[in-house]
DNA sequence: GTCCAGGCCGCAC
DNA sequence: GTGCGGCCTGGA
């Protein structure tokens, strides 16, 4: 599975030869996988690689043929990065049904031939959660300024660049506290964030656990939490407690929802997620994404003056 | 200056 | 159960 080869890294000037592993994993969209809304500590590279942290590795990703290319940016041993990042980048089985099943669906075949590739990741938990407590009423670009300024201030240095950061443990957001992150620009988000890191080094809510609960269980524990409601709840159950029934309602998401599959244009939030779930079962966290990325990009085109999704989506007509 | 962003809470009705 | 105002703040 995996082979070897050598890359050269350039940091603080310096070369440094480092030996990157190959993941043939199946093909892998980096860009909109991991820097697509599901995570928010990725930082696109000047070659089209993305670097980032799983778990206290600091890497750099990039797409190579019929999977990716890894490589440790910490001067450490490769000793667990092949299985930390395929475990990252969740399996292909469910994707490659996924695209047998909905090949011609008029939202998601398009989407699909356009974006193949597009991932689900299974993220740690906890920077999970702390990252859509962060995302309330945010856009990516503050939601990844927010994330990785605690990360930068609060986590474990693990590289040689400032976000070469492991993601701050409960413990340590408590004792910053609110007040701190306020200065942070977590704004009424703050509160939350502590309460939430309260809430686990308590012990209170074990969000491991949660991965063998059912979906329903993990959802109504989820919620329980101060500025948890059920769509920040699906984004946790879907990107980080293996939860592939889980379906993410949002602005973009409803408006694909009435365009493509003609729901009630007065069908609620909370509705229109029970829906998708019926109709998508367990593929419904994959055709969320899939919806989401087409949608937002859709929506970006239009005030980019409406070129992109032509340009990605040839046969799509729109 | 205004408006909006991958929401949620608290409170009416 | 549905609807509405308020909440922080950075960028367009």
């Amino acid at each position: 599975m995996a082979g070897w080869d050598i890359d050269v890294i350039m940091s603080n000037g310096n070369s440094v030869t480092a030996e990157s592993i190959k993941l043939n994993i199946g093909n892998v969209d980096i860009e909109s996988t991991l820097d697509g809304g599901q995570a928010f500590r990725w930082w696109h590279e000047v070659d089209g690689s993305y670097r980032g942290v799983i778990g206290r590795r600091a890497l750099n990703i990039r797409e190579i043929s019929g999977g990716v290319a890894v490589t440790a940016v910490d001067g450490k041993p490769n000793a667990g990065i092949e299985h930390a990042t395929n475990e990252y980048l969740g399996g292909a089985e469910n994707l490659e049904k996924f695209r047998q099943l909905y090949a011609s669906d008029p939202c998601l075949g398009p989407a699909l031939r356009g974006y193949s590739g597009l991932r689900l990741l299974r993220q740690d938990p906890w920077e999970c959660l702390f990252s859509f407590i962060t995302s309330s009423t945010s856009n990516i670009p503050r939601i990844k300024l927010n994330v990785g300024a605690a990360a930068e201030s609060f986590g474990y240095s693990i590289g040689p660049r400032p976000p070469d950061v492991t993601f701050p443990e409960p413990e340590v957001i408590i004792e910053a506290g609110e007040n701190h992150l306020r200065e942070l620009g977590f704004g009424f988000r703050a509160k939350y964030l502590v309460a939430a890191a309260s809430a686990i080094a308590s012990g209170a809510i074990k969000l491991h656990d949660l991965k063998e609960a059912s979906y329903d269980d993990a959802r109504a524990e989820l919620v329980q939490l101060h500025g948890v409601g059920e769509k920040i709840a699906d984004c946790v159950l879907a990107f980080s407690l293996d939860k592939p029934e889980s379906f993410i309602v949002d602005r973009h998401i409803l408006r694909a929802l009435r365009k493509w599959y003609k729901l009630p244009v007065k069908a609620s939030l909370s509705y229109a997620a029970d829906w998708a779930r019926g109709h998508f079962g367990e593929y419904s966290a994959l055709a969320n994404q899939y919806m989401f990325h087409r949608e937002r990009l859709a929506s970006r085109a239009a005030e980019w003056g409406g070129v992109h999704i032509e340009k990605a989506l040839p046969e799509d007509g729109i």
